[in-house]
DNA sequence: ATTCATATTATGTAGCTACTTATTTTGTCA
DNA sequence: TGACAAAATAAGTAGCTACATAATATGAAT
């Protein structure tokens, strides 16, 4: 709601929403075309078309040209994540963060790898395993594979000092991320770094970015035991 | 780009996100005011503003007013996943959709499960705990909690035959969905129920539901082993 | 009845103006 | 120098118009 009393983008929305909530609406259900809801609510049609755009963006609802808007009929569960730096990570949760480097080395790239990378041979590539540390606690192995040729310059950082995670972060920005979630029994290799029994279950986090359509890097982040994502909580959502 | 030649915001968002990419503009960075991308660009400043509001919605920049706008100085890698409902997501690997309940009862929710549906003291609710089948496989066993004061209806509906997940994804859309995702090793029952190991690694995910302040349910899915949880694929992003 | 061109319709996009609001900068006064 | 008020600034929002685009509906011709 605005100062003179006219109605809000997020005003409208959060009308609309309340009456798909209360089953006004239902799911399958068409709405009203953008105009006739201006009029009803006595606001500008593109008022109700950023309504309408936010809450087709959440999954609410769907739109199509001429099709008009309707209440989706199979609601998803739209889950947003945030994966920050690691040694961000570790001092938002109040640990102090550490870090060491346990391998690197020049490889060429397993099948698998060059599959995840989309690229069509494999490649020699700079390989790092490194341990997140959390007052001196293992908290994240990663296991990375660093395209030498989309990022060259990571040949002369002392990965010792700097983390590939945060060197990455700064210097290759991606245009495109692929991230995949999975639960895996801990090695004998990771459990003995990660500190923790043969066998136990760890939050695998896989990574793979990408500029334009070349490869940047592609990670495997296991994390010790006890590790969770939660969704972030969202600034407006929750209309109603 | 549209058919007169101007840009459109899509095609201003990708020039400045390009020129983020190539490092013109480094984390941190100012850029200028959206007045003066919009004279030098040849647009509107209503068309650089919605492409900056999609960037900052990206997490690439930040906005303050009067403070401008600048390059992130902490990226973070956000991702956004879609859970559908399980039938679908079964049904959408290839699976043949199937369903058991094995348990239903009323019951009083421990402090735990209060807590998360923050409720200030223990209830008596619904207690469904269910199998969802892949071809006949066990592919995710769900323990349920759903609260009869927010969704009385529940205590009628045959759940042998529509799974709460079902029934609540249509009858009782939400207003807040919080979600978390762990490893966990199976434990005796859930491995019998699963038909895995026990101590086999799986991939939980925790989720909690409530319309207004209201708590409709909280639920602990634990998938099958080899379950995995992939980004899903944005139909626009991917700049450069 | 079927096909295909045409009209209709509802959303999508771009541009303009005017005003609001949060925040920083500046400048004055004690 | 420090505190506080006033000015300036840059993004945020709302409304309007005009036109683009995709999808559907209609109707004519065969």
């Amino acid at each position: 709601m605005t100062a003179d009393g006219r109605l809000s983008w997020r005003a409208v929305r959060d009308r609309i929403h309340a009456r798909i909530l209360s089953g006004h609406y239902a799911p399958g259900d068409r709405l009203p075309r953008d105009a006739d809801i201006a009029d009803t609510l006595g606001c500008a049609r593109s008022t109700v078309q950023r309504a309408m755009q936010d809450l087709s963006d959440s999954g609410i609802v769907e739109r199509r040209r001429k099709g008009g808007t309707r209440v989706r009929p199979d609601p998803v569960t739209r889950a947003t994540f945030e994966i920050p730096v690691t040694r961000r990570e570790v001092e938002a949760k109040g640990g102090r963060y550490g870090y060491q480097l346990i391998r690197r080395a020049l490889e060429e790239t397993p099948r698998t790898i060059a599959a995840t990378l989309e690229i069509g041979a494999p490649e020699r590539m700079l390989r790092v395993e490194a341990l997140h540390l959390s007052d001196g606690r293992p908290f994240m192995l990663e296991d990375r594979w660093i395209s030498t040729a989309t990022a060259p310059e990571i040949l002369d950082v002392d990965l010792s000092v700097e983390s590939a995670n945060e060197w990455l972060v700064v210097n290759r920005p991606y245009s495109r991320c692929d991230v995949r979630f999975s639960a895996e029994a801990a090695g004998e290799r990771e459990a003995e770094l990660l500190g923790c029994a043969p066998g136990s279950a760890l939050f695998v986090i896989d990574r793979t970015t990408w500029i334009g359509t070349r490869p940047i890097t592609t990670v495997k982040a296991a994390t010790a035991p006890g590790y969770e994502l939660l969704t972030r909580t969202p600034g407006d959502q929750g209309a109603m």
